[in-house]
Parts: C-alpha cells; sequence; structure tokens
DNA sequence: ATTAGTGACTAATGCGCATTAGGCTCATCG
DNA sequence: CGATGAGCCTAATGCGCATTAGTCACTAAT
C-alpha cells in the first residue's frame, strides 16, 4: 500500500519531468489572473522528486541519509525549478543571514570623488560573490550612526559579519562589535591586540611614508610638508608619526604636518598658506589623488612651478593623477585586492576561522613629472 | 484562578522591571562561559511584560487588540530589551525583507573615478534609512550578469525592490522584473510604456542638450564634437539623437557624436583624433567629468588653447571640473536628491503605490571659463 | 434574566528551512 | 532463526514573527 504510493509518486515525478512539466515555477490564480511568479521552496522540489521535504533538505545540502540516486534527482529538479534557498528561512533556521555589512561613515558632500572605496567594494564583492554572500551597504553620518547601524544589523538578525574602514584613534566600534560578537574585519588599521575577537587587513603606512621621506631627503628636499587627511583616522595619526620620527631623525626642524577634511578646497587652501609663508616646504606630500591634484593647481597660481620649485606626491594614485601636467607622482596600491582580501578575511572569520592581522603589500612609489631635485640643492 | 494566574505575572514583571531585571540581553550559558550576546525576541518581551506573544505583537505593530495600557507597557519593555524585529522572520511571514537592491554593472577597472553614483547612492540611502530599509548593493561585469542577481534576489527572496540604473536600448531587464513581479524604479532611463509596472526617474537629456547646443550656436560655434558615453545606454542614445536634431535644424553639418567607455583614456584619444582632423571643432561636449578634464588637457597638449580656440563643456559637474585651468563649465545637477526621488518612488511602489514616471530638473548649464565665443565667429 | 456583543487576551498555525527523532527494509551475524 | 545494525526515508519540531481562530469576562440590549 505505502510502497506502491511512494511508487506512483515518482512515476508521476519522472513523467511530468520529462514530459509535460504542470509545475512551473509561475503561477496561475483562481481567478485565472497571472500572478506575478512563485518562488519554489523545498516542498515542490519534493512533491516532484515524490520524496519528502526533509529528503530535500539532505540532498541538497549534502547531509547523509539519502541514496546518491535520490541526492541527484532531487538536485536535478531543483535546478530545473529554479530553486533558490530563502534566505530569510535560513536565517531564521540558524544558519545566518549569508550577508556582511559594510557602512560608510562619512558626510554626503564629503563623497565627492573618491576612487578608493568603489575599488575597494568592488573587490570585496568579487570574493562575496563566489559565495553568494550578499553586501548590505549603509552611508552614515559619523562614527556614532555607524554604530547604531551595527546595533540595528546585529538586533534585526541581518547581518553575519562587517567590514569596518576608517579605523580610529579611540575608536568604539571594535569594542561594540566585540560586544555584539560580530565577526569583523578593521580595513586599514593596525593591528590591535585589545580585540582579538577582530581580524584585521592593513598596509604598512609607516615604512610607506619613511621610504617617500627617504626619497624626498636624497632629493635634496629639507623642507617638506604633509597634507594629512582627517585627524583621528588611525592611518592618518601614523603617518603624521612617522613623519616626525623621520624628521627627527634626520634633525630637519622643518617638517610638518597639516590635517584637512580630504576635499579639494582644504588641499588648496592649505598649500597657498604653506607656500606662502616665509620659508615654503620644497616637497608636499598629500593623503590623496584630490588634494594633491588641486594643491599641485594651487602651486601653480602662486607661481611655484611644479617639480622646479616645489614637489608633489599624492597618497593616493587615480587616473586623477594622470589628468595635470606634469603628471603626479603617487603611491599606489591594488585596492581592489585590498578589498579581495578583506572579504576574504571575513570568510574564514565566517567559516569559524580565527582572528588574524594581514598585512597587504606596501603602497609603491609611482614616480612621474611632480617629483625631483630640491631647489637650491 | 486564571486571573490570579495573570495578576502574578504582571506584578512580577513589574517588580523585575523596576528593581532587579533578570532577564537582560546578555545570555550566560550553564558552563558560565559568556555568550557573545542573545537577540532580545517577542518571546522574551512577553514574558516580561506577562502577556502572551500575540499580545506583544498586536501592541508592537499597532494593531487592535490590546489596551493602550498593555500597548505603553510592551512598547516600554521592548525599549528597555532592545529588541528589533528579526528581518529573517518577518520576511518569512510575508512581510518582505525590508530591503532593496541596487546593482552596478561595470567592470571593475571602469569604475574609476566617479562621483556620481556615490552621490546617488548617499541620497538613496537617506530615505531607506528613515523607513529603516537596507540596501543590498552588488557590483557585476555586465547586463547578463545583472538579470542573474536579480533571479537570485528574487529567489532568495533577499530584496523587496530594485532600483536600475544605466537602462539601455533594448533593455532585458525591464522585462525580467516585470515578469519576476519585483517593483523597481528606472533611474535615468525615458518613460516606457511597455512595462508599466516599472516607475522612472528621468532627467531631460533632450531639452538639456539642445539648451546646450542653442548656448553654443549663440556664441557662434558651428563645429561641435559630442564625446559621448557608452554606446546602447538609453541617455545616450538620447543625447546622439537629439544632438543630430539640433544640428539639422540649424543645417550644421559638422556636428557629431562619437561613443567611448567614459574613460579618461579614450576621452583624451578621442578629443586628439578630431582636433588633428582638418577642420577641428570648435566646441567639444564630454559625457562626464573624467572625459571632459582628461580632453581639455589633451587639447591643451595639442597647443588649442580653451577656450579661445576650443569649448569644452562637461556633462557632469564635479570637483574635477574645478581642479583644471581654466574652470569647465558644466551641466550641473543634484546627484543627491536624484537619489532621493528614486528612492522616494521605490518606497511608494513598496507601499502599493502605482508606477509613474517622475522628470527632475533639467541640469543647468554652469558657464565657468571653458566656454567662449568660437575663433573666428 | 437571557442573549448578543464587545474588548482584551491567549492559543494555534504557517512561512521555508535545518535538524532530530523515529520507522521500515534488508543484509549480517551469532 | 531471531537479534542487530546499517541504509534510506518520513514525521515532527523549532527558529521569530504575523495572523486567524478561539476564549473569557463583562456590558448593553431585549
Amino acid at each position: 500500500m505505502r510502497i506502491r504510493l511512494i511508487e506512483l509518486n515518482r512515476i508521476s515525478a519522472y513523467c511530468s519531468g520529462n514530459v509535460s512539466p504542470e509545475w512551473g515555477i509561475r503561477g496561475t490564480t483562481m481567478s485565472g489572473k497571472r500572478s506575478p511568479a512563485r518562488r519554489p521552496t523545498m516542498k515542490d522540489i519534493a512533491r516532484h522528486a515524490g520524496v519528502s521535504q526533509s529528503a530535500v533538505s539532505f540532498a541538497l545540502n549534502g547531509r547523509p541519509g539519502v541514496s546518491e540516486d535520490t541526492r541527484e534527482r532531487v538536485r536535478r529538479v531543483a535546478e530545473e525549478l529554479g530553486w533558490r534557498p530563502s534566505t530569510a528561512a535560513r536565517a531564521l533556521s540558524g544558519e545566518g543571514a549569508a550577508t556582511v555589512g559594510f557602512v560608510l561613515a562619512r558626510p554626503a558632500d564629503t563623497l565627492g570623488v573618491d576612487s578608493f572605496f568603489l575599488q575597494l567594494v568592488s573587490g570585496i564583492q568579487e570574493v562575496l560573490a563566489e559565495r553568494h554572500l550578499g553586501l548590505l551597504f549603509q552611508v552614515v553620518e559619523d562614527v556614532a550612526d555607524e554604530c547604531a547601524v551595527y546595533r540595528r544589523w546585529w538586533a534585526e538578525h541581518r547581518v553575519d559579519g562587517v567590514l569596518v574602514v576608517d579605523p580610529r584613534t579611540d575608536d568604539p566600534r571594535p569594542g561594540l562589535l566585540d560586544e555584539l560578537g560580530l565577526p569583523a574585519v578593521v580595513i586599514g588599521g593596525a593591528p590591535d591586540d585589545r580585540h582579538p575577537g577582530l581580524s584585521t587587513v592593513w598596509a604598512d603606512d609607516a615604512g610607506a611614508m619613511a621610504s617617500v621621506v627617504d626619497g624626498l631627503y636624497a632629493l635634496g628636499h629639507r623642507r617638506i610638508v604633509h597634507i594629512a587627511g582627517l585627524p583621528g583616522l588611525a592611518h592618518t595619526e601614523r603617518r603624521i608619526r612617522t613623519l616626525r620620527a623621520e624628521a627627527g631623525r634626520r634633525g630637519l626642524s622643518e617638517v610638518k604636518s597639516v590635517t584637512t577634511d580630504y576635499s579639494d578646497a582644504e588641499g588648496a587652501a592649505v598649500t597657498r598658506r604653506v607656500l606662502e609663508g616665509p620659508t615654503p616646504p620644497t616637497a608636499l606630500i598629500y593623503d590623496n589623488d584630490v588634494m594633491a591634484v588641486a594643491g599641485a593647481a594651487a602651486a601653480a597660481e602662486l607661481g611655484f612651478s611644479v617639480p622646479a620649485d616645489v614637489s608633489v606626491v599624492s597618497w593616493e594614485d587615480s587616473a586623477l593623477c594622470r589628468m595635470v601636467k606634469p603628471w603626479l607622482s603617487a603611491l599606489s596600491r591594488d585596492s581592489v585586492e585590498f578589498g579581495r582580501t578583506a572579504a576574504r578575511e571575513l570568510t574564514a572569520l565566517l567559516d569559524g576561522g580565527s582572528a588574524r592581522a594581514v598585512r597587504v603589500p606596501v603602497p609603491r612609489l609611482v614616480e612621474r613629472g611632480s617629483t625631483g631635485v630640491a631647489r637650491g640643492a
């Protein structure tokens, strides 16, 4: 009796699969009106394949408990029906949301021209897409809002982990994420012992700064101004500290850093201010490409020729650096790969791996036309 | 008997809420090890408030069936516990995923310096954040991949709707989204009657192009080259068609469009090619800021002075346009507001509103130093 | 005084999946 | 020849929420 029924089911499933599937993914309501479309579920697969819903689950998840034969059949049916697991249901049954979060804490108007993030994100995506992980993205005003977003995401069960950018000194985020138990990778921060749960992917800013100063020193530069980015950002502070140390080591007194908001406006303004001083610097190091370009233009306007009067280095390479004359020498790094690495670390964490600190290659100085021997050297 | 029990529950809830809540959101496992944190659920709230779980649901969702008194109490408890509805559970019980999708189909290396998308996204976020809607973001290589992503998102029940950018001629996406019944807003496409289910937010490129040509014509320009963006994009084609029409209307034969990939390299290359021809144009219209800047630089290298020899107009305004000398005249639009509008349309759609086509203001030409009277005019 | 009605809850169900606990059949061993 | 176990499945349960169907006490109307 029982066997009979099952057999019948199997036969009908077999037929419908090969001859005329009465079970498409398009539904038709009673009224005859065409409903938009119906998502196939495991139940549908089960009916189609003539097995129980649990068997389907076992089959599709590689769990033992079904014959290879059945497994294959179930897989085929799932494929035909275009089935995909509902992330909602998966998340609900404890499997996680299959999503990672990414928050960008920058005021909308500061977003402007920034090639770094888009490239970073595209690298991240590459890795996440392979594993069908979604990327939940949000732009907020400041770090406080960012923390609120993490809390919400966590409470709403929206993400399995997050990628944190722009680490700061006295950053509240690592502590919060630790508390929430949300796996996270900090991008661009130096390794931090206080939060063993977080992974870190970082570039050796200190080393890069040292080598830039080395190079400029060799070219005879003794007065150097570093037009830095936002104060409070970990890498800004690292660069500033290193510059000071390098200057101290060489006994250079006319070397300093000035922090800005990364905008072209401030980049130009600071440039004008320092160049109009009594003893203008002979070399300028900008923390991003936008300021470097704006600064170089400002210098030119003041009658300073680049690189004869003043050398310019951009700490970010992009098409922008090749849009002005002379082309700007820049520290080049592979932002896409940076993103890939970060995403890989996060997936490793999600797989239960333990946190670690990964260092990506030191940015390389690409010498173009904007750096030269110091005037008078 | 029953009353008694309920009363007791209420009292105990009252006490625990005010004196020593034994129910925090932090859990402690049996072994004494501190578990990372526990998400409070409606069950917790129910226990705390001494009511059933359904009552909590009614209370929190503004449904009738509970007294104002209870409602308020439940709300307070939920607040105290830091409760947030699990999106997974919500989605599973048919409420939608509280997420909208956004796919960017551009090869990774083409992403480069683009201010438009980041601004667009930040505008979108502003509106979505208000309603606690998440934004699922993905970067893919081409439109085929993009379609695959929509299918997957739909099958996985991941998004309630999507925002579509870069509409094309013969675009497969509207049809697909229609088929899937996925609410969508097309950003930048002209209204399309064939897909009544989709909303559209668009700017009047045709009108803008006409006014730009008007302006250049008035300055004496008769030979104009339009360095357009990617062929196949709806707005590229619209601009090209309009330019041709305007030229025809005025009997100008030396007016043409050349399509590119939006990169600085092609912008410069095309510029060189047309300027080195026998009768070089006196005005160049670039479809984005990156090409405009690169093109202006290329022109300068060839000995063409801007705007004396050739006028330059950028169809995208950004800090970039103010980083070169002379500053570039540009068509300025409020990309952030554009994003807001699109997001608002999508939320309206999600609320059950019907699709419509919304036109945002025509981009306005900001005259800067790069446009002038045509040589010889 | 009985009935209908209403307000305020609680119980029960389902969403789509993973998982645990059983159930049935057949081969193997003592 | 009955007991044991392995193999292959099915049934049942839970996740967190929304929702529908009761339940119970109390009021208004007949």
